[in-house]
DNA sequence: TTCTCATATAGATGGTTGTCTATATGAGAA
DNA sequence: TTCTCATATAGACAACCATCTATATGAGAA
């Protein structure tokens, strides 16, 4: 996954009412009035988190009836956080030989 | 970390360049003009970016002489890593007993 | 069809963001 | 001190964002 692509869900994730959203739909996969439920917030405002979430490709959508039920899409979450998987915080003075943090840090 | 937390981290890497940045840094430290260097913009804007990423916590700066020195603080990165394991793409119709996508998912 | 309920869309608004140019700061060299 | 270089700050601007109210859509019930 490119950085255009990782800063794009990186937005979509950067407020703390999306965020509580996908931590909502670890469990289990919810349909918008119960998540409504838990938040502050109007439902048209609920609905324009969730076209985010799902424009980038964190949220997937089943129609039942009336009812939208929102789960987080694997794929597009897996590929996300195998990114900061290859990202590690290590510390090199330049032109010294290389060495990871975690041997350097107390 | 709190989801307050996670959705500032997220803000702070919701910009293609500064996760070309954080990329960057996980070879090793780098000052500001090395950076500058792989980018397409100005040196004010470069600095703007570099502060959002170490208010944040994402990035700590060293001072040598005339030279800033930047690199990824370990310890926000990894407890921001970590939020996200936490969270599982698991998919369970309502009512139904809890199963995980992995298994579910072709 | 008509009503009700769940959700989506339209449009407005105040606040935030990425970028720039211009300028300040601060360290080392001359 | 004066000059130069690396970096930070100030201020401006167009674009974007989270939220709201009002309204539309669309499915099932009556």
């Amino acid at each position: 996954m490119k950085e255009d692509k990782i800063s794009k869900i990186c937005k979509a994730l950067s407020d703390s009412n999306r965020i509580k959203i996908i931590k909502l739909l670890t469990y289990r996969e919810q349909c918008a009035c119960e998540l409504l439920e838990k938040f502050q917030i109007t439902q048209p405002t609920l609905s324009h988190h969730m076209k985010i979430l799902s424009s980038v490709g964190l949220v997937s959508i089943r129609k039942e009836g009336k009812l939208s039920y929102y789960s987080i899409c694997c794929s597009t979450f897996k590929e996300f956080k195998s990114f900061f998987e290859g990202i590690t915080c290590c510390k090199k003075k330049p032109k010294m030989s290389f060495n990871c943090c975690d041997k350097v840090q107390k």
